[in-house]
DNA sequence: GGTCCTGCGTTACC
DNA sequence: ACCGGTAACGCAGGACC
């Protein structure tokens, strides 16, 4: 039998203690198929230099001879052979070692340990990566599979049990030249609950939103809603779900934050009923994986997390200042969930109900919406990164990286380093910070005709450029014809001999650029999310090699990377100076200068002269021109601040950085004020409008014209509360929500304002005395915000080193008043 | 009780 | 723990007078 088939979820299984792997996707009818496969499963033993063919076969004897006894399972080794290979891009001769179960190849390799054997590698794989590199059935991606159809009891009856259209045995594996269309079919979930804590409340409804398909599940309340239907109690709607989910048969199951809570809590509440949460394939429960954390996997359905991949994939270009799911929505759909306020179900009244089933329903229409706009970017992914969706849509960009490096190093007959161990990481860990990027003192004041140029990727550039990677590093030991940089503390030498990483690198750069022209040339979503996923691994492999999880781990190459921009910067400074325009400011890898009396046209040959200049792939580029920009003062000392400056363009657009206005952890009231001062300021570069605008302000806040929510202050909790030295205002109001049963998780955002001195709190001149958390407040609380405070800690600081630029001082700003300080008003 | 300094903590920039 | 270093700045908390 022959049929196109794309695979979506894997999964493997033993059978005969040997390792079987199990497929499911689709064929082009859209019916459900399973494919079976096996490959081979074997790890290397890479040899000593030097070791004579005789002593190689005595020890392929002995390593033929292994037999492993494990949990009721005899692995063996089932043959070797010598292969040239290479490791870290040098030359090796390498023992290939097939064993029965790959589960085993570690214990197998841990016999090993003859003396002329230099490392054992590639037993660290999981068994769906090796099979994809094997028989390279790579996923999302059609291939023609000739196969034979099984249906008895074949395999122990795994087959049998399975609910599915179709189960094919592989035989033959092609990819197809013209891929076909493939949409997924989506189903989006979410629950509603009691108790915020898992499994302890019930769950009082549940929503169900797929293509044309729309759903709420109850058992507490009736409802002419007719997407609402009910159950008699708890089991009954939970079994219900179980039976929606089979029938609609989706690709996905998708939830937000469902691995940390709708997953957990409907195994939790089925576990408590005494019945099986059977939502897999082959009527398996999901399976949690323990660790940090949870992640819920079902097998035959993709279940995915949406906040997980949101967070990697999106969240640097996001806005929104948490990534919940209204914030979020807001953001990529213009549309935002339902109000309504959370109620244990005992005190709801009929009204309630009804707007509860709404606002449920309304989340999983846009956990749905969300994730049809994810999934070009979902699928692109996992077509580059050739690892399953389940993995990387919950992946970070370092194993995103790796993963790349990994399906992509057979090309270079490369032996695929390990994993470092736990004490390996934990050695990695201690080690001492190397230098990073350059930043340019700014001298603070306001500035006209600016021009921005930016070095293109810059930090991979150098890797391609100079071949920095754990391959090419020589150590502390000079040789001929090698590159020598000073670290700092140390010089380090690195081949000239180009290597994969860089290679690779440098392939990804030029596939980001080559998808980026597609893109502009046939916008589509599939091009932009192809374009994209490469940006985002050039961006990530410089951070890959300093990262101590990273089987290519080489900080030296990392603190190489960084001196040879910051020479490199500072370099294009002196030139840029050197030509009479002046160089304000520099981060790492842009420079901003004043035009002074050239011309913009000059400024672009000055550009073309500085990148004929440049070496390898390296690339300077003009990022924009400027009609005004501020710099200001640092709070502390006369200094001018990094990382906090305003631009505006010359279509009148504001592009401002580091300034309280983007910072969330200030009140609504101090980041509008700032924002219009910037506004008023850089649109005419006059600060009179902006001053009559601040005091307008400040009279509104003695006035108590202000409302509270512009004078909220939001701050996340990062740790559990017990594990703070420092106990902030945000911690003291984090314990006061605790102890009133709010719902307390890591990561949120605690919401606070601070309220006038009580008696005690105030000095005998009436000031205010004592740590400011203790006059912290929650948002609903009884008190009247303290205006003295909101003046000198939230308005004052967000615009004086603004108007200082124009000479003007704080303390005109209260009053007018040339002789009164900062504080008297 | 006030001032100064240092370290913690959060959030930004690139 | 889940990519790196650089930097600003509020607040807590202790030293010092």
């Amino acid at each position: 039998m022959e049929i196109n088939f794309i695979p979506i979820d894997y999964d493997y299984f033993d059978f005969n203690g040997r390792n079987y792997a199990k497929i499911i996707g689709r064929d082009e009818k859209g019916r459900e198929v399973c494919l079976i496969d096996e490959c081979d499963v074997y790890f290397w033993a890479i040899l000593h230099e030097g070791v004579n063919d005789k002593k190689i076969m005595k020890i392929r004897e002995k390593i033929e001879k292994i037999v492993v006894e494990k949990e009721a399972r005899t692995s063996r080794v089932l043959k070797t052979e010598v292969h040239d290979k290479n490791y870290l891009g040098k030359k090796v001769k390498a023992i290939k070692i097939f064993v029965t179960n790959f589960k085993d190849s570690h214990a197998i390799a841990d016999e090993i340990d003859f003396k002329e054997i230099n490392k054992r590698r590639e037993y660290d794989l999981g068994f769906i990566t090796k099979y994809v590199l094997e028989r390279k059935l790579k996923p999302l991606i059609w291939h023609k599979i000739e196969g034979e159809i099984l249906n008895n009891n074949e395999f122990g009856g795994i087959v049998n049990s399975l609910d599915v259209d179709l189960c094919l045995r592989a035989e033959k594996i092609n990819e197809l030249e013209k891929q076909l269309e493939f949409k997924p079919r989506i189903l989006a979930y979410d629950v509603e609950t009691d108790d915020f804590e898992i499994g302890k409340g019930q769950i009082v409804m549940i929503s169900l939103v797929g293509e044309n398909f729309k759903k709420v599940l109850s058992f507490k309340k009736n409802s002419k809603k007719t997407y609402v239907e009910m159950f008699k109690d708890e089991e009954e709607m939970i079994k219900g779900f179980i039976k929606h989910v089979k029938k609609y048969s989706p690709d996905i199951l998708v939830g937000y934050f469902s691995d940390g809570f709708d997953l957990p809590y409907l195994r939790a509440r089925a576990e408590k009923n005494g019945f099986k949460l059977n939502l897999g394939l082959d009527n398996s429960q999901p399976v949690f994986s323990r660790g940090a954390m949870l992640t819920g996997k079902i097998r035959g359905i993709v279940h995915i997390d949406l906040l997980k991949f949101i967070k990697t994939a999106y969240s640097q270009y996001l806005t929104s200042e948490t990534l919940s799911l209204n914030d979020v929505a807001s953001e990529l759909l213009g549309e935002k969930k339902l109000d309504f306020e959370f109620k244990h179900s005992s005190k709801l009244n009929p009204d309630e109900w009804e707007k509860y089933f709404e606002y449920n329903l309304q989340d999983s229409v846009l956990t749905y919406k969300l994730s049809e706009k994810a999934w070009p970017d979902l699928m692109e992914f996992s077509k580059v990164m050739q690892e399953p969706l389940f993995d990387i849509s919950r992946d970070g960009m370092s194993s995103n990286v790796e993963n790349y490096l990994i399906h992509n190093l057979s090309r270079f007959n490369e032996i695929i380093e390990k994993r470092p161990l736990a004490d390996e990481i934990g050695e990695r860990r201690m080690r001492e910070r190397y230098e990073g990027a350059f930043v340019f003192q700014p001298k603070p004041g306001l500035y006209e005709n600016i021009c921005f140029f930016d070095f293109t990727s810059y930090w991979p550039s150098i890797i391609v450029t100079f071949n920095l990677s754990k391959s090419s590093f020589l150590g502390s030991e000079k040789e001929k014809n090698t590159l020598e940089i000073d670290i700092g503390k140390k010089k380090v030498y690195f081949s000239k001999e180009p290597e994969f990483f860089s290679e690779m690198l440098k392939e990804i750069i030029e596939k980001r650029k080559q998808y980026k022209k597609e893109y502009a040339k046939n916008p589509n979503p599939f091009t932009k999310a192809r374009s994209n996923a490469f940006k985002l691994l050039a961006n990530a492999s410089y951070g890959y090699q300093g990262f101590f999880g990273a089987r290519y781990y080489c900080p030296e190459a990392s603190a190489a990377t960084t001196a040879i921009s910051r020479d490199f910067t500072k370099k294009t400074i002196e030139l840029i100076n050197k030509r009479d325009y002046e160089v304000i400011y520099s981060d790492t890898d842009s420079i901003a200068f004043k035009l002074n009396k050239h011309s913009k046209k000059e400024a672009l040959e000055l550009l073309e002269e500085i990148n004929k200049n440049l070496p390898g792939i390296m690339e300077l580029d003009l990022e924009d021109f400027y009609k005004r920009g501020i710099w200001v003062t640092k709070r502390t000392g006369e200094f001018g601040a990094k990382k906090k400056y305003a631009l505006i363009d010359e279509k009148e657009k504001l592009k401002i950085r580091g300034f309280e206005t983007v910072r969330r952890d200030w009140c609504d009231l101090s980041r509008e004020t700032q924002n219009k001062v910037l506004q008023d300021i850089l649109k005419d570069g006059n600060e009179k409008k902006a001053l009559t605008y601040v005091k307008e302000v400040i009279k509104k806040l003695k006035e108590r014209k202000i409302p509270l929510n512009e004078l909220i202050i939001r701050t996340q909790l990062k740790k559990p509360i017990e594990e703070y030295k420092a106990e902030g205002p945000h911690v003291t109001i984090a314990k006061k929500m605790k102890e009133q049963k709010m719902p307390i998780d890591i990561g949120m955002l605690i919401e606070y304002f601070i309220s006038e001195p009580e008696k005690h709190q105030k000095t005998k001149n009436g000031k205010a005395k004592g740590p400011i958390r203790e006059r912290a407040r929650l948002p609903e609380e009884k008190g009247e915000y303290d205006v003295e405070y909101y003046l000198k800690n939230q308005i004052l600081p967000a615009v004086e080193n603004i108007f200082e630029v124009f000479n003007v001082s704080a303390k005109e700003l209260v009053d007018g008043k040339k002789q009164m300080r900062l504080g008297d008003f």
